[in-house]
DNA sequence: ACTTAAAAACAGAACGAGCGGTCTGTAAAG
DNA sequence: CTTTACAGACCGCTCGTTCTGTTTTTAAGT
């Protein structure tokens, strides 16, 4: 049942955005009753903040999933980026996550919910990107600094769609990016992958 | 008078959100009455479009700043994104910016009314770029195209203040991304600055 | 230069709709 | 018998929009 109404919020949070993002819309699109949802989550922001935590852990992303798997190998940096924009970002998850992060930013009661987890999942993400990847820069936290700029730029993209005329010219940017961040960041330095 | 109203739009955008900005939030903050804001913004959207093209005017940014001035030379691009992201980006111009593009992407009428004119700015800021700047990549647009990817890294980064405890550590993404970007983006090609 | 008609700029009341949140009621589970 | 899970009616409020006035500006005619 949570899970029937997170992934109709999420599906709302993509189509409609965060501030058309109704309990009726959800209701709708979910099949449940009010009282379901209300019951379950007593206020909008407890629902989009559960919505939150279930895209976040789902969005640990391709950099965790070949650190778990025992068997892979860290992938090139090329497709771990274009993985990241295709599989994560650029999906309705990663999109009804932009809507999210925008509406933490003004939203008090949202942020406060969220707060703590999103220290979190930074801090875990940027720590499984350096058990695999190191920066060529000086810094020692260099490949987590390469990979939050990763990060921000693909956030950054979801909103230009609706700025250019061809699609391709994204997928352009992509790759443009990727290229000039394989120069920046390599896969398994020092560190064993054993 | 319409310049007051959508001065008092902008500071509702970054202060408040798409979501909470109002027409009677606008009124309270402008000091005008609710009858002067709807003689000149029909609607919501018109308001929010007007504003837009307000912010977007003024945000050609400092490519055009040198462009424009015969005197001065094209900045270095460390410097030129370090401002780009102080002056523009990360201003509450800038994030107000954020907010309009983030209820581009769900609602169609904003869209519609901003449609040919975001096509129309992001040609020009490129052509702008490209007069003073060049790729190192194989494409012609090279220059473009990372410009554009800039861009869009430093909109993300206006999402992810909330991600990080450290406030230092955007500054440091905006340093080692500068960086990174001088190896790829350099002054002055073939082209002559006369 | 003065009158006057039309238009634009402003003021603010009023509206129906949809919102988030609450509350009472029912059914199943422990 | 208490607690949890769901159902759905209800409420006050705020929203975007519309409408009716009032003032100011504009422009024309003579």
């Amino acid at each position: 049942m949570k899970a029937k109404v997170i992934r109709a919020a999420i599906t709302c949070l993509d189509k409609l955005g965060y501030a058309e993002t109704s309990f009726a819309k959800i209701q709708a699109r979910a099949g449940v009753s009010r009282g379901a949802i209300t019951h379950h989550f007593p206020t909008k922001q407890a629902l989009v903040a559960a919505t939150a935590m279930e895209l976040l852990s789902n969005a640990l992303g391709p950099v965790e999933r070949r650190l778990g798997a025992p068997a892979g190998e860290p992938a090139p940096v090329h497709e771990l980026i274009m993985k990241a924009w295709g599989k994560v970002v650029n999906s309705p998850g990663g999109r009804a996550m932009v809507e999210i992060l925008v509406a933490c930013r003004t939203d008090p009661d949202l942020y406060d919910l969220l707060k703590d987890q999103l220290h979190d999942w930074d801090r875990q993400s940027r720590a499984a990107i350096a058990t695999s990847y190191a920066g060529t820069g000086p810094e020692p936290d260099d490949a987590e600094l390469l990979w939050s700029m990763t990060r921000n730029f693909l956030r950054g993209l979801v909103l230009h769609d609706k700025f250019v005329s061809d699609p391709e010219y994204i997928a352009r940017m992509v790759d443009r990016f990727a290229r000039m961040m394989e120069t920046q960041l390599i896969v398994a330095p020092d560190k064993e992958t054993t």
